[in-house]
DNA sequence: CGCCTTCATCGATAGATGTCTATCCAGCTG
DNA sequence: CAGCTGGATAGACATCTATCGATGAAGGCG
């Protein structure tokens, strides 16, 4: 590196607590931790396919925000095991939630989720 | 090649010339097109990764709005070439944006990309 | 010109991921 | 009980991806 240029301190504090569940600190307002960015990244990753797009899509868009498992595989040109795989991928990342009741399976957005992922994108006003 | 235009349509369904369209495409609100869904998963995949969010909260969090690749190599534990990928597949995504001056190449945010994502995940007022 | 620095690209490789078939579990109904 | 259906799990496999070392391209400097 040349020496005309200042090297700026932007190690980020590990600090404590770290994680999503931590209160969703913008982006692009100061630098996030490691554990932050990993939390942030489980979701954005659950989030970057066409079919869980899709599944999240038909989900918060149907009628009573509940949606049968046996629906949403009727809507895709795929095997149920792919579309329950992608439906635990989602769940694991706390975006939807299920519910068992009789023989069929409803899923349901978490809205909680999606708005702290919101909030994280946007940017502080300045 | 740098701040190449190659850069994906982040929302296909948005047009050309549309811009930053304050006008939200309602993920939740009716199903999306599998071209749309696609285009989303892209962007949401580019931010699916630990070392991606940091970069972008470390770019953002600059004062000034850019950084130099230098700067960001050293914030990390890897390689230049690895950090190199990654500030490819976010400026792919359209999410930055680079720019050569002189010897130094300075990366910048590009705010309608994540607004824009924001405005996706944001459900509409019930 | 030659040399150095900065950054991008190439090629390889280990691990992650999406998809399938086969199978298992839970709940309903004869 | 047995049998059927909706859904999840297991295992296999092809593809994708994150990372590295090596190299190339662009620009500054003596």
């Amino acid at each position: 590196m040349q020496a005309s240029r200042a090297t700026l301190e932007l190690i980020p504090s590990a600090g404590p607590g770290a994680g999503l569940d931590a209160c969703s600190i913008p982006l692009v307002g100061e630098p996030v931790s490691e554990a932050t960015a990993a939390g942030l990244a489980q979701v954005f990753k659950a989030l970057g396919d066409p079919v869980r797009i899709r599944l999240l899509s038909l989900i918060g868009a149907h009628q009573g925000g509940e949606v049968c498992v046996c629906d949403l595989t009727t809507a895709f040109d795929l095997t149920q095991p792919t579309i329950s795989h992608h439906l635990k991928v989602l769940r694991s990342a706390g975006i939807i939630d299920s519910e068992r009741r009789g023989t069929w399976v409803y899923y349901r957005l978490v809205p909680a989720a999606l708005d702290r992922v919101a909030a994280v994108l946007s940017r502080p006003p300045s």
